[in-house]
DNA sequence: ACCTGAACACCGTTCAAGT
DNA sequence: ACCTGAACACCGTTCAAGT
């Protein structure tokens, strides 16, 4: 019809409906009729489905582009790094999904910032195996972490959802789950997202920080 | 036919198919056969396949029964907990999928878990919101640890892959990846297991008992 | 090069019916 | 209580054919 039918327009669409409609929605088919064409035309475009979540994840990560190397102390670097990933997967919903289900060496642009992680990691002092380990363990960290709970989210069913897993939590038996029943509302709810969020990378560099001063 | 249809034995077999071919493999249909049942006798066990999901986990977590109290420092009774949870969800590679499909909160097993967790993230002094973050943190962290690329794994064409993965990292531009290209193989063949383990249980660790300190 | 049509081999799930 | 039969509304993918 009106706009060509590329392989990026393609890798857009899907990224809509996952955001909006969970990853599940995601489907060749539906994705077609989406663009106005038939299912079998998205198959010139990519190899598969699996391929298509793949170009998802580049398009995902495509937009954080890591800075180029200065004169900071590599905890500081290491910091910007993972805080700027976060932000960039924190714009679609659904980046933790897509991330889960294909293996990252097949995605262009999250290779850029493995080996900006990992030349960070040696700079630091670890050996080869170890950052290999630190680097897996750092992304996969950012990566859960941008999955926060937002707090004030979208849908608008999610209040009722949340009161119920409260409501369920808050009925389990006192004596054999007594921090869960006292603590349901918080594990539920989630948190401030600026606490969440710096929390959370604290925690994971000061661990990485800890390992490496022990040497 | 022999032994009674039964959601126990229903999961298990699920578990079996999951771990040897893949969460995929893992079909109503498939399942059924495999019982010499009707695709729709499971439904008179397990709602849908969500819940049978749940049903996975459930009997994975359940051959893990956390220790009771004692008089150690939290720090080493986290660490028991920590490792333990890894070596029950080792025993079954499918683990880490299955979590994921899943909300944990709805498998009783789990629950157990990260009760005992929150109470010993509050022992070591952390508040209320704190030790929710900390405990989400520290399980998820345990779970993928789990799941490490086992070193002499069962598959046959594992091997292959692995070698087409170096390969391929291998042959990526060297300015513009000269970390990944320099630690192609570490990097994809995974490393000794214990290490594997050790470490990143200390570094979970070591960043936990680091923000406890800073109070 | 880029897309369509028809077909194949699968899914999960519902609903009525059997024992 | 526990399971079957038939049917519905979907999937991903292949293969030949169109322009």
């Amino acid at each position: 019809m009106m706009g060509k039918l590329t392989a990026q327009g393609i890798a857009e669409r899907a990224l809509e409906i996952g955001d909006t409609e969970g990853l599940d929605a995601v489907t060749i088919r539906r994705l077609a009729t989406d663009l106005g064409v038939t299912p079998m035309a998205l198959y010139w475009h990519y190899k598969n489905k699996e391929q298509l979540i793949v170009g998802m994840a580049d398009h995902l990560i495509g937009g954080f582009a890591p800075e180029p190397a200065d004169e900071r102390p590599w905890q500081a670097r290491l910091r910007a790094l993972t805080e700027g990933l976060i932000r960039t997967l924190r714009v679609h919903p659904c980046a933790k999904d897509v991330l889960e289900q294909i293996d990252p060496v097949a995605v262009p642009s999250f290779l850029a910032v493995w080996d900006q992680a990992l030349g960070l990691a040696r700079q630091a002092g670890f050996g080869v195996e170890e950052s290999c380990l630190i680097t897996k363990y750092l992304l996969q960290s950012a990566i859960a972490i941008a999955d926060a709970p937002v707090h004030g989210a979208a849908e608008p069913d999610r209040a009722e959802r949340v009161r119920l897993k409260r409501v369920g939590l808050q009925s389990l038996p006192t004596d054999r789950y007594p921090h869960l029943v006292e603590m349901a509302g918080p594990l539920v709810e989630g948190t401030d997202p600026a606490l969440y969020d710096t929390f959370g990378v604290d925690l994971v560099l000061s661990g990485i920080e800890a390992l490496a001063a022990r040497r």
